[in-house]
RNA sequence: GGGGGUGUAGCUCAGUGGUAGAGCAUCUGCCUUUUAAGCAGGUGGUCGAAGGUUCGAUCCCUUCCACCCUCACCA
């Protein structure tokens, strides 16, 4: 601790003389508030030492070193009556505002205000170029000491990269092209602390990415896009949701019973009840409430939660839509779904083509449909409808297709579609017709009992939407729920649950309804041509630091 | 859970059984149209963690941790 101290002093010395070197500043009565500052600055340094000595032995690194010279700025900046963290900045363009009408606002002189973070910086002795950034892109400015004085220009030097400024000037065209703001008068909007990451290679290492978002954010513009269109997908399906007449609604993120889903869930407590709460793992069956309850069409964008792997499609909390449509069936809900995506991929891409990894998927042609079971038999040859589950399951296993899991015909025509179809399903593709095993939401299937009328949406491989003609007999439901519970005791730790007020719900009557949820992450996923799950959600879970 | 990979300066990366390097960032000096500005000089490291082998380990071995890829499981 010792050691700090003299260390510490010695350098301000230094530093303060540099300071004085600089021209900026002269006098004795600034010498004296500067001694204050310094005085201040330093106590405040010790005591931060000291917290950090209790944490940990190593007293001095590199990157303390950094932050601690620019905190000796900022008490420099503020013995000199400069506030680094002012309240406000009044902005006459962003940056794309002023590169689209640049040559009018260059040729009228006009003065703008712009505001941006500084990104790079080029000082030359009596005159600097910097680059600063907004959302909308990158501005290069000159300050010059003729323009703005020695008082500022000294100023401008002792800028960091990262700091954010706000700059008034005129414009002009460099002699190589470049459009820049002439500076007049500039501000300092906030102070940086902490350095950026290499200005030309950027954030690399994809773990610290995830974790500080924001620095990825910062030397990443690009990333930001994937996030604004994602903004823009949920609002083009809000907006065509609403045409149709849906009602959007917000259900109990906290549930006594968890359901609508396969899934462990997350559990929590509630202290004042005394109870467990379970984070819901789909939104269903309280949106399906709200038929009952008389709403003809509801929707919710909803955050689910599911306790289980994580990896490039799964993420334990991520975000769907769910939405239920009464006196409607799977087919009405098919083609409100086509439509759907075909609105939000042309909004936009401005085309119904879209890429993805390595293939080229068209929204435009209606999308194909199969059964499951037809789709399996295309596939492999093997038609498992007439089969009993035995037979089916041997069937199976001359494709190599076994497990423990196969206890029922359902599950088997699942095992062998997951295996030999859903890999092959580029463009959009309906499967539909699912096993009665595998669907217990779903209602039997009007031609054939072993199906139910459930189909799933596939494109380039992956499952993008889940929907059915929603079981709305409450006494099927009830079996349904106790062939479910019956699963969950002989293992099946994601079986449902029996939500008797759901029952009881039903058994008001539910007028027959086609509902359908699909996922949010994987959409965008798709949309914006991303290959995990964790480009496309801001804070990706990630095991915490240390 | 299996297999493969990565972890060295704030960032991006080299590297060696004799306790370490580059570029950028940072600091100092010079520089009034530069643009990954330039030139000159400096500071900065428990080489992911803990054990082991060795006279000596950042390097070899073991275990652990984090992350990435992949398979399995799972929506």
């Amino acid at each position: 601790m010792g050691v700090p101290v003299v260390d510490y002093c010695e350098r301000r010395g230094l530093q303060r003389r540099r300071y004085q070197h600089a021209g900026a500043v002269s006098g004795t009565d600034r010498d004296r508030k500067e001694d204050q500052a310094w005085q201040e600055e330093i106590t405040t340094i010790m005591s931060d030492k000291q917290d950090k000595n209790q944490q940990q032995a190593e007293p001095q690194l590199p990157l303390d070193e950094i932050i601690k010279n620019r905190r000796e700025k900022i008490a420099v900046l503020r013995s000199e009556g400069i506030n680094p963290y002012p309240y406000r900045y009044e902005r006459s363009h962003t940056i794309s505002e002023v590169r689209d009408g640049f040559e009018a606002l260059m040729q009228s002189e006009t003065v703008v205000r712009l505001a941006g973070r500084m990104m790079l910086q080029r000082l030359m002795g009596k005159a600097a170029f910097a680059d600063i950034h907004d959302l909308g892109g990158r501005m290069q400015i000159y300050v010059k000491i003729n323009n703005v004085g020695e008082e500022q220009f000294a100023l401008f030097n002792k800028m960091d990269l990262g700091d954010i400024i706000g700059v008034e000037g005129t414009l002009f065209v460099t002699r190589t092209g470049e459009k820049t703001v002439q500076v007049h008068k500039f501000e300092l909007l906030s102070k940086s602390l902490h350095p950026l990451p290499d200005k030309h290679a950027g954030l690399v290492d994809k773990e610290t990415r995830y974790r500080r978002r924001y620095a990825d954010l910062i030397v990443h513009p690009e990333i930001r896009q994937t996030f604004i269109q994602r903004s823009r997908i949920i609002r083009s399906i809000r907006e065509f949701l609403s045409e149709r007449g849906f009602i959007e609604v917000e259900t109990p993120i906290l549930q006594p019973l968890y359901g609508g889903a396969a899934a462990r869930p997350f559990v929590t407590h509630h202290n004042t009840l005394d109870i467990d709460l379970y984070l819901r793992i789909a939104d269903e069956l309280y949106l399906k409430r709200l038929i009952v309850g008389g709403f003809d069409k509801v929707w919710e964008y909803c955050k689910d939660f599911r306790n289980e792997g994580m990896d490039r499609l799964h993420n334990p909390e991520f975000s769907m839509i769910e939405l239920y449509w009464a006196y409607a069936d799977y087919n009405d809900i098919m083609s409100l779904f086509q439509d759907l995506l075909r609105k939000t991929v042309f909004d936009l891409h401005g085309s119904y083509k879209i890429t993805y990894e390595d293939h080229e998927v068209d929204f435009e042609p209606a999308f194909r449909q199969m059964s499951m079971v037809d789709a399996v038999k295309e596939a492999t040859g093997i038609d498992l409808m007439p089969l009993s589950f035995e037979d089916a399951r041997a069937e199976a296993k001359t494709k190599g297709v076994e497990g423990d899991g196969l206890i029922n015909w359902g599950k088997v025509v699942e095992a062998m579609f997951e295996q030999f179809v859903e890999p092959t399903l580029v463009q959009p593709t309906v499967i539909k017709d699912f096993p009665l095993d595998i669907s217990p939401l779903a209602k039997i299937h009007r031609d054939n009992p072993r199906l139910t009328e459930r189909f799933e949406l596939y494109i380039a491989g992956l499952e993008t939407g889940n929907a059915f003609s929603e079981l709305n007999d409450p006494d099927d439901q009830r079996a349904r729920f106790e062939a479910q519970v019956e699963a969950g005791r002989a293992g099946d730790a994601e079986a449902h649950q029996l939500d008797e007020d759901y029952v009881r719900a039903l058994s008001y009557g539910m007028p027959p309804t086609g509902g359908l949820g699909f996922g949010i992450d994987r959409l965008v996923m798709l949309l914006t041509n991303s290959h995990s799950i964790r480009d496309v959600i801001l804070f990706p879970q990630m095991r915490p630091e240390e």
